[in-house]
RNA sequence: GGGCCCGUAGCUUAGUCUGGUUGGAGCGCUCGGCUGAUAACCGAGAGGCCCGGAGUUCAAAUCUCCGCGGGCCCA
């Protein structure tokens, strides 16, 4: 009986995953692949948790591809590989979502709902789309835990966020100050960077030249611009650049006769002639003060109304006086912090001035611009007004422009770490390099603190309390501390509302003390995974176990998302980077290079795909594609070029071995025979498999993934399908048992079964398909992701008969050449090949001489020295090609009638053979031959009836074709050589 | 506007770090050949201002600078 099952030709990839997939379920091979592995040294990995409010797309398809060939990859290699999933589960994405589904968008209106009911909402959208998530992870073959997630929302990942805060705050590294955002204040709402990237405008706003009035000196002023007239009104400072050259100049206007300073490059701002009175540097200027230009709003913590240098000053526009209203402006508020100037904030959270400001009162900042011009007016202060094309961001919900405006924040005080980040910056290894130090590294470098809370809903409630009598804080940092410290009951749920009736009793002054409002940064929630997912402090072994991570990998921009706040909140907390390397991929583009996105409409369907092309030939793609730090054109027809090319050749390759070795009953158990003792071409197969293996690993160690993957395709199209099978089938035809054909079917029998063991990581289904069919012996249960990684046996490696091979390769090529010049087809066969080439490329060939004959179809090879060039070079029959500088090659053209008779019985044989192909004969199948032709033909096969016999397992060969067709019978007419010839075949 | 990455044939790409014969492949195209594993394969051919410009050098796809286009992150 056959030991090996036999095969189809098609392979039907799609089909075999998916009963490899439920194989899987009822074996629990993934469980058991890490189990077995337990005794050996951790290999830690963290999942960067995905959100399951959206269907997956195939970016995120791509990491978790990279994911598994990594974590397969060492698990093979002995490692312990535990693999918990993770879902980010808090933020303003999914309360956005909630939104859009109830039909509101103020905060008042989410109140008025019930936090309580719209927090409920949010846990349900969080996994409206986890059943496609789940489904696409493991269809891709993505093996991770997902009976066992961390949650970003579970308690006990809560708890641990808690507690991680505490940490900050009891180092005193947890503040509260201002923090300038993009806010709609139509929605009331902060709007997350990538939201206020979804809509900017061309608008043309005012843009106003105003006169500040100096106080030292009278009639003298500074000259400012700004295109935001409403925001003067929070006016607090002027910020020239320290070191560029400003200019006081004399206007000659007539009644307008004044005296303006402004940078001197921006001198033709002015409309009016002038006389420069004196120059001076920017920081001259330092400290002047100046009158306010409205009295109105009330300035709290600091000095007001002054000059100061600011790097961020530019001549490009404006006078290069620039005024800073830290209200409205990010880099205002930084530099007023900085240079510990004060605060004002006319302009409530709808964007209407409050009572500070009288005439504007109730009024919306950018309906107040025009006012504003016509009082400044008025005063006398205004140069000039101009307008002003730019850029300006808007709602994507709502339309209504974004303002920048100072909210109250906490932050965490990265700055102060800003040394510690980098120190652990330098133990991380990053992939590419070059983001160490720079992307990555130049952020670290320029680091800011970390504005932690959000005015939101659904998140980690920010577990800090305050007193409402002295204004005490206190972070709580479990929940037994929550319970020891309330006055009241504590919910089992640490969510908004119930979180926010809690209340704690303050240690100085006895008061009650009330949570502040907001929520944490999901961000940091994320960044808290790699000891929150473990419930630690609270737990502490499988933290201990599991810190730092051995490995992460997601896509390029969470460089300065969750690259950074894991970092960053290792830092804060543990002072210890807590991944040691960190494979940044690039993003998936469509097929016209454009980034896909569900604004654009241009994201593929990846369920497509897994039934189309299967999840293997997606991988492989992706593998194959380029360095994954690359962004990757997806194109659905280069992943079906990747099935035709590579999994057909693998396929196929395998489904030779398994045909023949059913016709034979091989049974690769009983027969044992040393490499040593096995012909030239099984020796090479087996080197250059021992070389690719050596490769491999090296390249995926690098994690130069498509280094790895491109020739581990090499080898399987050329080397082993293209070359060892081609030159090897006819060992395999042999019909009876011998020696030769026992080291055939032994070699590629070691070589396939080595491969699925190589390829496993990068394509696990067919890798199983196959391993479970060739390898029948031993365990059950057993899978070829159970398998130690193959390792490279230098001793078979035979760099030598590789380089022969290669030479030979290359004479074949030149060979050919040469019977193409001469119009000489390959079937026919020529009485000689000479190579003229020196004694070491001579010894080289020696051995492969009866590959060449093969290939070249000529009856002898003869090697000679380079002094006989010239005697075969004059001849006229021998045909000259170069191959190399000191190789070349001579076919021997002339043809007589014994040459001629055996190119016409190839031709009939390989016609024969056909016709066996057209009516689908089994390969064993004997068969009667008749046929009609000339005398040339009939005495050509009269001559060579045996080989005819051999090669088409032919009984009998008769002239002369039957009188009465017969379905039995199958006839067809060739021309050979111009020849007519009808054949017919039958069984016999 | 700033930082980082990418740009090679119609398409996908190797080569760039470490400058050095005529810039290699694959898909597609044209012609010829081969085939009882292969929706394959082999040979020949057409197809490249190596994104543009300047510089360094005896020598630049490769190094430097300035642009252009795409991507990401940040303003």
């Amino acid at each position: 009986m056959a030991y090996f099952k036999s095969e189809t030709q098609r392979a039907n990839f799609v089909k075999r995953e998916e009963e490899l997939l439920e194989h899987w379920d009822k074996e629990r091979t993934f469980e058991r692949s890490v189990e077995r592995r337990k005794d050996g040294e951790p290999f830690v990995f963290v999942e960067g948790p995905p959100t399951a409010n959206g269907l997956p797309h195939p970016g995120h398809v791509l990491t978790r591809v990279v994911k598994d060939l990594v974590l397969r990859y060492k698990t093979m290699r002995g490692f312990y590989v535990t693999r918990k999933a993770g879902w980010d589960t808090h933020g303003l994405p999914v309360e956005i979502e909630v939104e859009k589904n109830l039909g509101i968008n103020t905060k008042g209106e989410i109140e008025a709902y019930g936090i309580e009911k719209f927090n409920k909402k949010c846990k349900d959208s969080v996994f409206r789309y986890e059943k496609e998530w789940v489904n696409a992870t493991k269809r891709v073959g993505f093996w991770v835990d997902m009976d066992d997630p961390y949650i970003t929302f579970d308690i006990n990942y809560m708890e641990s966020v808690w507690w991680s805060l505490k940490e900050v705050w009891k180092k005193g590294l947890l503040y509260k100050g201002h923090k300038v955002v993009p806010f709609c204040p139509r929605c009331e709402t902060t709007l997350s960077s990538h939201e206020v990237a979804q809509d900017y405008r061309d608008v043309e706003d005012p843009s106003v030249y105003v006169k500040f009035k100096l106080k030292q000196e009278k009639d003298l002023y500074l000259l400012a611009w700004t295109t935001t007239p409403w925001t003067l009104m929070g006016n607090i400072a002027l910020a020239v650049h320290p070191s560029n050259t400003y200019v006081k100049v004399k206007l000659n206007a007539g009644a307008k006769d004044e005296t303006l300073i402004l940078a001197e490059a921006r001198l033709d701002a002015l409309d009016d002639d002038y006389e420069i009175l004196e120059r001076f540097e920017g920081k001259d200027l330092e400290n002047l003060e100046y009158e306010r230009l409205f009295e109105y709003a009330k300035v709290e913590g600091g000095e007001a109304h002054k000059v100061i240098t600011a790097e961020f000053v530019t001549l490009d526009e404006g006078t290069g006086i620039v005024h800073v209203a830290p209200a409205f402006g990010e880099v205002d508020y930084e530099v007023c912090r900085e240079k510990k100037l004060g605060f004002s904030q006319p302009v409530n959270s709808a964007g209407h001035f409050t009572q500070e400001v009288p005439p504007l009162e109730g009024m919306f900042v950018k309906d107040a611009d025009r006012l504003i011009i016509e009082l400044m007016e008025q005063r006398g202060v205004l140069y000039k007004e101009a307008k002003y094309l730019h850029s300006y961001p808007f709602c994507w919900r709502c339309g209504s422009p974004l303002l920048y405006y100072a909210r109250e924040s906490w932050f965490i005080a990265m700055k102060s770490l800003r040394d510690n980040l980098l120190a652990n910056n330098e133990k991380i290894s990053w992939y590419p390099a070059h983001l160490k130090h720079g992307r990555f590294g130049n952020f670290l470098d320029g680091v800011e603190d970390w504005a932690l809370s959000r005015e939101r809903f659904w998140g980690t409630p920010l577990n800090i309390w305050l007193c409402t009598e002295c204004g005490k804080d206190f972070c709580v940092g479990s929940i037994e501390e929550l319970k020891a410290r309330a006055t009241n009951t504590v919910p089992n749920d640490l969510h908004r509302p119930y979180i926010d009736e809690v209340v704690l009793r303050c240690e100085d002054c006895g008061s009650d003390m009330r949570r502040v409002k907001d929520v944490i940064d999901c961000w940091y929630d994320s960044g808290s995974a790699p000891f929150a997912q473990w419930h630690y402090p609270f737990e502490t072994d499988k933290f201990k176990q599991n810190f730092p991570a051995d490995f992460i990998t997601e896509a390029i921009d969470q460089t300065r998302g969750w690259f950074y706040s894991l970092l960053a909140v290792s830092t804060a907390i543990f002072d210890e980077p807590p991944y040691l390397n960190v494979l940044s991929l690039g993003h998936i583009l469509d097929e016209k290079g454009v980034k896909m996105s569900k604004s654009k409409r241009n994201v593929v369907d990846i369920t497509a795909i897994f039934n189309n092309e299967g999840a293997d030939a997606l991988r492989w793609y992706f593998y194959t594609a380029g360095p994954l730090s690359d962004d990757i054109r997806f194109s659905e027809q280069g992943i079906l070029e990747k099935q035709k090319k590579f999994l057909n050749t693998f396929w196929n390759s395998y489904f030779f071995f398994v045909t023949y070795a059913a016709i034979d009953e091989f049974n690769p158990e009983v027969k044992a025979i040393p490499v040593a003792n096995r012909n030239a071409m099984d020796r090479w197969i087996i080197s250059r498999w021992n070389t690719l293996t050596t490769e491999v690993i090296a390249a995926i160690e690098r994690f130069d993934v498509h280094v790895a993957a491109r020739k581990i395709e090499e080898f399987v199209v050329n080397d082993l399908s293209n070359w060892y099978i081609r030159r090897s089938r006819r060992r395999f035809w042999v019909p009876e048992e011998n020696f030769d054909k026992d080291c055939a079917y032994l070699t590629l029998y070691e070589v396939l079964v080595s491969l699925c063991k190589l390829l496993a990581p990068f394509v696990p289904f067919l890798t199983e398909h196959v391993y479970l069919n060739l390898v029948r012996s031993g365990d059950e249960h057993k899978s070829v992701h159970l398998c130690d990684y193959p390792s490279p046996d230098e001793s078979l490696i035979d760099t030598a008969l590789e380089d022969s091979m290669l030479l030979l390769s290359e004479l074949v090529e030149a060979g050919r050449r040469t019977r193409s010049d001469a119009c000489i087809k390959i079937r026919q066969p020529l009485r000689e090949v000479v190579i003229v080439c020196n004694t070491e490329k001579q010894d080289k060939v020696t051995s492969l001489t009866a590959i060449l004959k093969d290939e070249l179809n000529v009856r002898e090879v003869t090697l000679v020295e380079a002094s006989s060039k010239s005697e075969f070079a004059a001849a006229e029959e021998y045909k000259q090609a170069d191959v190399d500088e000191d190789t070349t090659l001579f076919l021997n053209t002339g043809l007589d009638k014994e040459l001629i008779e055996e190119g016409m019985v190839r031709d009939i044989v390989r016609r024969i053979q056909g016709m066996r192909k057209d009516i689908d004969l089994e390969y064993t199948a004997k068969i009667s031959i008749m046929y009609e032709g000339d005398e040339a033909v009939k005495e050509a096969i009269t001559n060579l009836a045996d080989y005819i016999r051999e090669e088409t397992l032919a009984v009998a060969i008769n002239e002369g074709l039957p009188s009465v067709e017969s379905e039995q019978i199958y006839v067809k007419t060739w021309k050979i050589d111009k020849k007519e010839v009808r054949l017919a075949i039958k069984t016999a």
